[in-house]
DNA sequence: CGTCACCTTGACTGTAATCAAACATGGTGG
DNA sequence: CCACCATGTTTGATTACAGTCAAGGTGACG
């Protein structure tokens, strides 16, 4: 099994005890949106997705959570989101009362760092948004692998256990548009990937990826998208190449 | 001048004498991103924006203040957004230290307040990342007014000085892309104007409305927008009508 | 070795963007 | 008060980006 590495300080020190430790296996469910928000998590190893669905099924993913993360504190009674174990994970888990309790001694945060938390989920959607409701296709999916690659710091193989399908429901595209940046920024030598499998990538252009995050690239480079497939001559069949 | 008319209760009573009052034109800027966060405002009469700026223009609008919303808190030291009038607008300001001062009794807002304040805006920025991520263009607009329709506590009469232009920069649209569904929600009776102005809007059914925000409405309601257009007969000129 | 889930690519379609033009509104100054 | 102008809105025609539908490829795992 593939798993997201992530070197985060864990637990606040003194305070292990407040916590108790679970499993869930890939695709588990660990809450639902609209339950009681009784306890509040923090990943000790894998990867997490939360996320919202209407209706009829679209689902938009708010963030992945990777090792060190807390997620699921809730100032209301109930949770907002739905949150799926991506891969094995393993996560620690205490009582809301920890976080919300009068007592301080037996809270797992100071009301600063509890500020905190909440401030930088605020920040971190306020970023999405702009991503959403502004940038093209290839900009999100650039912004959303340098992001990556930042939270893992930079390694030399960005070991991947993302599907096509969540990376896409979190960037507002379809798998196949994420799937065809993922080609674009391949045949632009941006990145590699490592090996057969086509989750293990090496970042080759940082830089590169930044101008295309920030809106920065050149004009060409969204055209590559359709240019390779008008290229003259004649049309070769699947089995030619 | 058109003016949007909420009934907010203002300042938590016994600390107005902490607060001081501002008047902005309309378009003027209250703060700038990236500007040190000094002071927390919030809107006595009038309206504002909030958005950030990709480097090439591109612009996100994340809220819409009314009267008696409270913006610019920040938890670091300078401001995420840009921060304009939309009309001409009053606001109470008070200094950074009433917020996060130590001494409780020179603060504007408990610690529980304050919480409870950045809580409510991750809360609007999620359903905002779910809108821009999933949700079509006339699902967007449908929100909106509904929303809008809320906030000022469903008017007879919804007075709007927001321009199409910053209605499309909050839904990541086009104004063009407004304005059609605007017309599409008028032609199917869910909503009329008021006098000659298209500022104006009496909104005549709450429930469909809410049924096109949610996707729920029936698949025809999307396709109307062309339909109008592919109706058999000759063009009419423009001077016919 | 076969199956299943996932990924990639191609062909085509559709929604919203872009470009363009006419119209409306509100403010200004003669 | 009216003519004029700048700004904003509406509508139409066309384009383009990303979605949809489809098929084949690939890797992981039993």
């Amino acid at each position: 099994m593939l798993e997201i590495i992530g070197s985060h300080t864990l637990v606040p020190t003194g305070k292990e005890a407040l916590w108790k430790i679970f499993r869930y296996r890939r695709g588990a469910e660990i809450f639902g949106e609209a339950e009681p928000a009784d306890y509040i998590y923090q990943i000790k190893s894998g990867a997490v997705r939360t996320f919202k669905l209407l209706p009829d099924g679209r689902r938009q993913i708010s963030s992945f959570h990777l090792p060190g993360d807390i997620f699921g504190i809730e100032n209301g009674s109930t949770h907002r989101f739905t949150a799926e174990a991506i891969l094995e994970t393993k996560v620690l888990i205490a009582g809301r009362e920890r976080v919300f309790g009068d007592d301080q001694e037996m809270c797992v945060f100071s009301n600063r760092e509890l500020l905190k938390l909440i401030a930088d989920s605020l920040e971190r959607a306020e970023i999405h948004v702009l991503l959403l409701g502004r940038q093209s296709a290839p900009e999100r999916v650039a912004a959303f692998l340098l992001d990556m690659d930042q939270r893992l710091r930079s390694p030399e193989i960005l070991v991947f256990s993302i599907l096509r399908r969540d990376i896409a429901d979190y960037l507002g595209l379809t798998h196949e548009t994420v799937t065809r940046c993922f080609s674009m920024l391949r045949d632009q030598r941006v990145l590699s990937y490592s090996g057969v499998s086509h989750r293990q990538i090496v970042v080759h252009d940082r830089a590169k990826l930044a101008q295309l995050a920030n809106g920065h690239g050149s004009k060409d480079d969204a055209k590559l998208w359709y240019s390779n497939k008008k290229s003259p001559g004649p049309l070769r069949s699947i089995k030619d190449r």
